[in-house]
DNA sequence: ACTTTTGTACTGACTGGTCAGTTCTAAAGA
DNA sequence: TCTTTAGAACTGACCAGTCAGTACAAAAGT
């Protein structure tokens, strides 16, 4: 088995972990038992359960990013942002785990690194966006877009966990309206 | 000094050292010191470290909701809308902490019983909202309440942290002004 | 062909320390 | 008197990290 595989497999049984129990409630022990692998390789490929959890992260940022990036299309800006609500949507059906962790994790000053690259990666995505939208005028000129981009990363991923943990047979495309709706002041109608 | 003048002061100790670290990461040893009260006070008082946990999630959870319900006037619903977002804002200005480990441990299936306050309490607030709008006509009568009462909440919720830990000396107002820019639609002008 | 060496990936028992929870005595307050 | 708190010593389970050793393959030497 290459190393890429093994550290594939750690992974994908730490973060499954994490997501349930937290960072510090879940033991390498068990880490390993679920990977399948001894404790000992753990180690001898991640040096400590701290970098181990700091290589996962950034690992699973830069995966999201990408895919929020893939998704900023649109003929307007506006089309864009809801394509990256729905991209962020469809991320997080496929890593659930992933959302759990992040929303518990992101504000602990302890994994700095990785929290600086979701601003800089994932809500920079959001920020191009609404930046856009101001280049077309379809968006007031003073908003602020650094707030508005994490209030909107912050709606869709709180709502993507409560899909997952309350609703999980509730398609996406339903979700997704509603978040459009609410963006796009349809609402108040 | 009377228990619950104890109670309380572990509270503000726990709640503090939970929003930096964790639950798990945080010892008893330290909430009492914290505290300024003897390790065995803690156990008298709440008989664990769960019951703790548990007690605060519920003692902190009802305050929240009471702020919101307090905050629910306008002439308008969508006036209320407004005011609750803002006496969100303001109370997770004044219990920061409490955001940060609501954030955390919020799907946690470990605190279920605070959760299911948290939603009935705190989310039902922005539920009723919500409701009032549709019977006074002033929201789309198809919209998924409860998906966009969580949105609204989780929005709130995030942008107030980011808040607290990055722009500490924004005014709550302008953040106010931004939120309720998204959800008014009046981006897009 | 064959042995020996080198390097890489992995193993799992073991260690040293940590922490929730207990148990006691003594004292302070109401 | 009855309740509450302080403080300290203790237990036993649990856990991150270590380390000596295994397995195996690909050079290197002869």
């Amino acid at each position: 088995m290459s190393r890429a595989e093994t550290r594939q497999k750690v992974f994908a049984a730490a973060i499954d972990l994490i997501a349930e129990q937290g960072y510090s409630a879940t033991t390498v022990d068990a880490i390993a038992e679920r990977a399948g692998v001894a404790k000992g390789t753990v180690f001898y490929n991640f040096g400590s359960k701290e970098a181990l959890f700091s290589a996962l992260l950034e690992h699973r940022i830069g995966y999201l990013a990408q895919a929020l990036r893939d998704s900023a299309v649109g003929a307007t800006a506006l089309d864009a942002l809801d394509a990256v609500v729905l991209g962020q949507l469809r991320f997080f059906e496929e890593y659930g785990a992933l959302a759990r962790v992040l929303l518990a994790e992101m504000w602990r000053t302890a994994w700095q690194e990785a929290i600086v690259q979701l601003r800089e990666q994932a809500l920079g995505v959001y920020a191009d966006v609404l930046r856009r939208a101001v280049a077309e005028g379809q968006i007031r000129e003073d908003l602020d877009i650094d707030t508005a981009a994490t209030a909107v990363f912050g709606m869709v991923l709180t709502v993507a966990i409560e899909r997952q943990a309350l609703y999980p047979d509730r398609p996406v495309s339903e979700v997704h309206a509603t978040l459009a709706d609410l963006l796009h002041g349809r609402i108040s109608r």
